[in-house]
DNA sequence: TCTGGGGTCCTAGGACCC
DNA sequence: TCTGGGGTCCTAGGACCC
């Protein structure tokens, strides 16, 4: 059995694409949340230098120059082509695990191994996937996932050629030789600057050492590394993918935060927001912790003591009721909070989660209250999904101004796939000509 | 003077991923 | 001036138990 992953290429940067055709051939960005960081890069963005990551302010000078084009983050459009790419994947493959927005592994039924007619099957999925969707897919095939991953990367890094197999891993000397133990999955900065310390640069090399000493080394996530290289899958497939454990909302504040009624604030919108998040899961939870992270970036004269608090706590009854989550993440926030410091981010934590299923009731609560708030909760979601994100809120997340804890997003394309009032609009005069500012009708 | 041995559960923190 | 957000897995060590 071969396994394959096919990765979307340069995913959000090929969503916007896909909608605005002009850019094809043009380096584009996208940012992070309030237009932080860079997230996604096109080929051309990533041939002039822009680093995975990189704060916007510092490369902007360069984007100028370059007439690089510029993308606030649109989670709804990029979710929506995935679902989109992963559908069509679903009906190529004869199992599927959905390991990412822009990631899936795929199972083939593959009776022998013929690496050309199993590179013709990945060529055929990925021409099919591009001319449905507009994403252009990169796929790599191997017996084990790691090795699927490297493939992987040959086909889009090395080979070019969009698709790549290693079948028999102990027979590639040459090929594992080239490539360093960097880029493999699994392996992030500490593990390689360890790695390397003991001379090992090549995925080769490491494939020589004995198992015994990986475990020592590098844990047991070291020997199911190793094993996976030499072609013994241990990284299982999964299908239907287990329940989230955790949950989290967090958000970097646009400035610096001081004030404790501030925090109030911004902790009570998140607390509405996971709320939120947890029953459209249908996920309850048993405990909330929340966190204040102090600014990493300024230094505080004479303040040499933490920057990051946290606080958790259990809820009288799992639950997944705005009001009750927020009540406990004030209370958590009190005994977080320290004054004099500037907080830069802050967020919340779900963690315990459960099915609603298997809701337990606590018999010295207000079970009556509670399933009063549930159904509220209910009628919440009916109407924000009716009228739209944001029309009905708790008093405690709104108290001031509306959109003070919202992101920046000053590139945001349109929602074009999810919203009636951003559809792509073609002007039937003039068929090739295609209407794309946001509003204009 | 001499202070066991073995288990479980929980949590914080590190490392990784996209 | 401006520095993202959301996850998982693993281990060590403390608390607690008999």
């Amino acid at each position: 059995m071969l396994l394959a992953i096919a990765d979307c290429n340069n995913f959000y940067a090929s969503c916007e694409r896909v909608f605005q055709p002009q850019y094809i051939n043009r380096p584009v960005v996208v940012l992070s949340n309030n237009d932080g960081c860079v997230v996604a890069r096109s080929n051309e963005a990533k041939a002039l230098g822009i680093a995975m990551g990189v704060p916007y302010w510092q490369v902007s000078q360069l984007i100028e120059k370059n007439k690089v084009a510029v993308f606030s983050s649109n989670y709804q459009l990029y979710g929506d082509m995935s679902a989109r790419v992963m559908q069509m994947l679903a009906q190529n493959a004869y199992e599927i695990e959905i390991y990412s927005i822009d990631e899936a592994f795929l199972k083939f039924e593959i009776q022998h191994d013929n690496v050309s007619s199993i590179i013709a099957k990945a060529d055929m999925i990925r021409k099919n996937i591009e001319q449905g969707t507009g994403i252009p897919i990169s796929i790599g095939i191997a017996p084990s996932k790691t090795l699927a991953k490297l493939s992987n990367h040959i086909a889009k890094k090395i080979s070019k050629t969009g698709s790549f197999a290693i079948i028999h891993p102990l027979e590639e000397k040459e090929l594992l030789s080239k490539l360093s133990v960097e880029e493999l999955w699994g392996i992030g900065p500490a593990y390689y600057r360890k790695l390397k310390s003991y001379g090992i640069d090549t995925v080769w090399q490491l494939m020589q050492k004995p198992e015994g000493w990986m475990r020592k080394q590098f844990t047991v996530q070291g020997l199911r590394l190793l094993k996976e290289l030499r072609g013994e899958p241990c990284i299982g497939f999964e299908e239907d993918p287990t329940e989230r454990q955790n949950m989290v909302v967090s958000r970097a504040f646009r400035r610096d935060v001081y004030k404790i009624e501030e925090l109030k604030e911004a902790i009570s919108h998140f607390a509405e927001r996971m709320a939120e998040k947890l029953r459209k899961y249908n996920q309850i939870a048993t405990h909330i912790s929340i966190f204040l992270l102090v600014n990493p970036y300024k230094n505080i004269p004479d303040y040499k003591g933490p920057r990051y608090f946290s606080q958790s706590g259990q809820l009288a009854i799992s639950s997944s009721n705005a009001t009750e989550i927020i009540q406990l993440s004030k209370q958590l926030l009190q005994l977080c909070f320290r004054e004099g410091l500037n907080y830069k981010k802050a967020g919340i934590m779900a963690w315990g989660l459960q099915k609603k299923e298997g809701l337990q009731m606590s018999i010295f609560e207000n079970e009556a209250k509670h399933l009063r708030m549930t159904k509220i909760m209910t009628c919440f979601d009916q109407m924000n999904q009716k009228f739209g994100k944001g029309t009905l809120s708790t008093a405690a997340a709104t108290v001031t101004s509306h959109n003070r804890w919202q992101r920046k997003e000053e590139h945001r394309s349109n929602r074009y796939t999810t919203s009636w009032a951003e559809l792509l609009e073609v002007n039937a005069n003039h068929p090739l000509q295609i209407k794309m500012n946001r509003g204009q009708k």
